[in-house]
DNA sequence: GTGAAAGCGCTAACAG
DNA sequence: CTGTTAGCGCTTTCAC
């Protein structure tokens, strides 16, 4: 009595106790047709065995796994955390399992990941999208529905760019957040960045240039997804550019390293170096001094895109979420270091 | 040619493009015997058509979905992000896709994702426990391979009680904290747990009796799962027992609701009161003042489970990952307040 | 309104 | 070593 556990109860279980054919246990349990009395029987007998349907004769029947993918390229960060729970709270009122992938903002990661869902018959996923859009092409004429989030996936080939994409406002975010740095007299103001981050870092040009200050390409750097690599490229800046006066990071892991390195190479924030951050997180207000964030709605984030996929029906191209300035302790006025 | 797609390929294709029987082809696909001749041929037409395998079929078929499902309470807590980031770096070196499931420290919730996995077919599950082990014996009995990680689910009900668990060494990790706080001359020291921490309270009463400092009741401050209610313990603790010159917090989100709440009241870390948080968290260090903390392996933990669920053969009962005090600047000798 | 039957794509006996 | 065959549990025509 160990070990295996018995057969599991099954449809054809269901229909001999009910005295009816399988088809119609099926028929009553998906809402179908059927009189009151048989419905009544098939329920009762349903209950009563403690059926539950399996997920797999479904599935190879309908020739589709139910259930929706997820490509994150970090669950750890903060804000990826927050926008797969808005996707699995959203999933979660759907009744629908969600599968993870981490592609580490890897593109070749990102492939085999797609591969695996598609092996998996996932016809429904929601991606941070890493690599350039071509991985998505063969996927997409196959007929299954992806809806990318928080950013695009570039370049934008073809039926790529017909994907839905729900996005942070960055444009307003960044502009904001240049506004209010230049109003507080600050000229050389850097972006440190993640790689493919390009979106933002145009932004910020745009939004210089639109206030009049020219953008100054050195004062943009770059950094690949990990710690080590954002910090590497935030003292990397602040030591090759003793005249920048303000820092604008594109996410909380570079926000992190911009902190620490300023602490290591003792620039003070706000004093010598405003500084502000991409995502409000939980820590922002901790920090010493509390960080002025673009805050984002990850979590709406994902429950959106959540919506859009697994919803039927027409669907918007593109939802774009608003981002909020908040300001903290860690901009202060220009003062020359 | 736009929309469904055309059918896909599937394992008959192959066979009969290899010139072989469908047998052979799923032989040769999963590493059987073949001759040199056989395998090549099948190779190469199963490369020209472009095949991939459909695990719906394949699942149906050996009645189980592949893969492994995972129960975490929180996965915006970075601790259980952490967790499931060593599970799914586990899974994926073994090819397997996760399934992920958020159940909010709720044991209802707790059992309806599991019914979800049991309804899914998954055999394989990985899970923080939420309730107690009665939603897991069903479970079990019908041959699930589960594995617990991070705590055990209480109360340790037959079958469920030989679950192996994943832990990280509270009792060590705790002791080593409350020695080094009556070390500075604590004696007044409270724990801020979470519920369902009784593992950590109860180590912690231990150390206490062990160093001969009296334990109270009253210091132990007991919160929910969410950051309103952590801050609301926290708070409350402060405001309540004065006389209490050092506090443990069970995990970051309590932590941070303490130093919230500490900086709220006035409270001075670590001049009023010395503070030590379970689980070392990224901002930890750029709290302000930094925050000693007890290092919890969260992504090993999640690893080393993932290894024990994917594992063939034989697996210990209980696998027990060290814990590391980290001092940084938040306890000081103790002053009355 | 209901049941019989035909598979979905795959693997595992079982013969040859 | 290889092919044939029988399902896995379910949904869905298609007759009745």
């Amino acid at each position: 009595m160990h070990g295996a556990g018995q057969r599991r109860t099954t449809i054809k279980d269901v229909a001999e106790a009910a005295g009816v054919g399988v088809a119609t246990v099926s028929r009553v349990l998906s809402g179908g047709s059927a009189s009151a009395e048989t419905r009544e029987k098939v329920l009762a007998a349903a209950a009563r065995l403690d059926y539950h349907p399996s997920a797999l004769g479904r599935n190879l029947r309908r020739r589709r796994s139910g259930g929706v993918g997820l490509l994150v390229p970090d669950i750890t960060d903060s804000f990826y955390a927050r926008l797969a729970d808005g996707v699995l709270s959203c999933a979660r009122s759907y009744g629908e399992p969600v599968t993870i992938g981490v592609t580490g903002d890897d593109p070749e990661r990102e492939s085999e990941l797609i591969g695996m869902l598609i092996e998996q018959s996932m016809d429904r996923v929601i991606a941070v999208p890493s690599g350039d859009g071509d991985a998505w092409e063969p996927v997409l004429r196959s007929g299954v529905n992806v809806v990318f989030a928080s950013r695009r996936a570039e370049p934008e080939v073809a039926d790529v760019a017909d994907v839905p994409v729900v996005l942070a406002d960055d444009r307003g975010g960044v502009r904001t957040a240049v506004e209010y740095l230049t109003g507080l007299g600050h000229r050389k103001i850097a972006f440190l960045a993640r790689r493919g981050q390009s979106q933002r870092v145009a932004a910020f040009i745009d939004a210089l240039e639109a206030l009049g200050v020219p953008a100054d390409d050195e004062l943009i750097a770059h950094a690949r997804a990990s710690r080590d690599s954002a910090y590497a490229a935030a003292a990397g800046l602040l030591q090759r550019r003793p005249d920048v006066t303000a820092v604008l990071t594109g996410g909380n892991i570079l926000g992190e390293a911009a902190v620490l390195a300023a602490r290591e190479l003792d620039v003070r924030v706000p004093r010598d170096v405003s500084l502000i951050m991409f995502d409000d997180v939980p820590w922002a207000e901790l920090c010493s001094p509390p960080l002025t964030v673009i805050a984002q709605p990850a979590q709406d984030i994902g429950y959106r895109a959540a919506e859009l996929v697994l919803r039927q029906g027409r669907r918007p191209r593109t939802v774009t979420l608003p981002s909020e300035l908040i300001v903290r302790a860690s901009c202060g006025p220009r003062r020359p270091r």
